[in-house]
RNA sequence: GUGGGUGUAGCUCAAGGGUAGAGCGCCUGACUGUGGCUCAGGAGGCUGCGGGUUCGAAACCCGUCACUCACCCCA
């Protein structure tokens, strides 16, 4: 038996509604904020990822599927999207357009991780990306459609976590203040942390362990490094927020793991995932377009990912099932009568199914009962000979005769009309 | 890449050296043409795979693969 690669799931038609609705909303709500769809391609040109989310981050250097296309330039499927998303922005010269330039994205991302409960080696992701504004209101209002729509689906335990980053300058000083305070403090950290000194220290502050925690309590803040300007940005933001009713905590050790961020990040977790407990993540990117190659533009977008929010989603948010007849035709005039029906009410628009492996009357009613079919219409031979159909409905039990001639239109109307 | 746990029927799981089982689901019948409930019957398994120990292995040993959780990292 040839099976699907590790890390690779299928999506079988049980879980489809729950995606259907996660997705419903996310592109409900990306509208309701003003944000376009955008479709970029799954892969791209190897050296767009690595300049963008930097060459010495763990995505670049052992995530990646990379592979060779046959004329020996090096491609890659794509880990996350801004890069493309920003690249396509770049290439049509989007900057140029007259409307908004916000953007949103659905779909399937590629990293070559160990799976893991919310982590998986292929996984999709809903993200938006808004270029052109360096107003703090921007990225208020990213941070409010994550906020709200993860809010709409009813997740259980979410909290908003805040920082900044400040101005590209910023990091490198604070990186060599922080790298001081820790050398000496070397031998109180985890084995994990010693090493996060030398790769990235700024890692050290989020480290779980509690000992390490206390230890960098009294570590320098980021956010007493800022320049005066990303002090007033990142003011701004925290106003607008508190105006908005919008509950965020401020976090000095969030740190994101991709090299382009400045100025404002933020994260939603939740207490309910085990150890992923990053729901969706985002952030100021200022400037990573000139970088790609295009025009100086601020940017804030954020990511989340689908199966982490599928794994929260209550039972209840999911829809029922739609609305069905079910034709039960048996015999062998009334098998042939029920393709016909079955023809002529799809036709009219009646969503409409049979099971061909039934023969039994009893056995047509079970699929039907199955089915959750509002209506079942029971056809045999006796009824083609009658030129009848009896109209069954499924919870009344309520049973009625109609002409075979005149059924689909009769249905018709009897099941769209509105309720 | 590192560590732990688990692999038995479609699903959830029993059997801890002596004939592979239950619940749910599925099919059939009771109900000669009416679903759900009830009752009765039935189908469905190289116990992940390969070796070893033993008179005898689902069980014990070795290897391997898969799944899973965690580390790392991230959405």
């Amino acid at each position: 038996m040839i099976r699907g690669i590790k890390g690779v799931k299928d999506t079988l038609p049980d879980e489809m509604p729950r995606w259907q609705a996660i997705e419903g909303a996310a592109r409900r709500f990306s509208h309701l904020y003003g944000f376009r769809e955008i479709r970029v391609p799954v892969f791209e040109v190897t050296e767009l990822f690595a300049r963008s989310i930097g060459a010495s981050t763990d995505i670049v250097e052992k995530e990646m599927y990379t592979f060779q296309d046959r004329d020996g330039s090096s491609l890659t499927l794509r880990p996350e999207a801004t890069a493309g998303v920003v690249r396509a922005y770049i290439e049509h010269n989007l900057a140029a357009s007259p409307t908004a330039q916000k953007f949103y994205y659905l779909g399937p991302m590629f990293r070559h991780e160990r799976p893991q409960a919310g982590r998986l080696r292929q996984f999709h992701q809903y993200g938006v990306e808004s270029f052109g504004s360096a107003s703090p209101q921007a990225d208020v209002e990213v941070i409010s459609l994550l906020w709200r729509f993860l809010s709409s689906l009813g997740l259980p335990g979410l909290t908003l976590e805040l920082n900044s980053l400040g101005e590209a300058g910023d990091r490198p000083a604070y990186k060599a203040a922080l790298v001081a305070f820790l050398k000496p403090l070397e031998e109180q950290l985890c084995q994990n942390c010693r090493r996060r000194i030398e790769t990235n220290p700024l890692r050290v502050l989020d480290c779980k362990v509690p000992t390490c925690r206390t230890t960098t309590d009294s570590a320098p803040k980021l956010t007493d490094h800022l320049s005066p300007f990303a002090q007033q940005h990142f003011e701004a933001v925290r106003a607008t927020l508190d105006s908005l009713r919008i509950p965020y905590f401020l976090n000095p050790r969030l740190v994101r793991g991709l090299d382009y961020y400045t100025l404002t990040t933020f994260e939603v977790t939740t207490t309910h995932l085990g150890a992923q407990n990053a729901v969706g993540a985002g952030g100021r990117y200022d400037g990573l377009v000139e970088v790609l190659g295009g025009p100086k533009t601020p940017a804030v977008g954020f990511a989340v990912g689908l199966e982490r929010i599928s794994l929260m989603l209550p039972e209840g948010s999911v829809p029922a099932a739609t609305k069905l007849v079910f034709v039960a035709g048996f015999g062998q005039q009334g098998m042939a009568a029920g393709v016909r029906l079955l023809d002529e009410l799809r036709f009219l628009g009646v969503p409409s199914d049979t099971d061909f492996r039934a023969s039994s009357l009893k056995a047509l009613l079970r699929q039907a009962d199955r089915l959750h079919a509002d209506y079942c219409v029971i056809l045999g031979d006796d009824e083609v000979a009658a030129g009848t159909l009896i109209l069954r409905h499924m919870q009344t039990k309520e049973q009625q005769s109609i002409p075979l001639e005149k059924a689909a239109p009769s249905i018709a109307t009897l099941f769209l009309k509105p309720r």
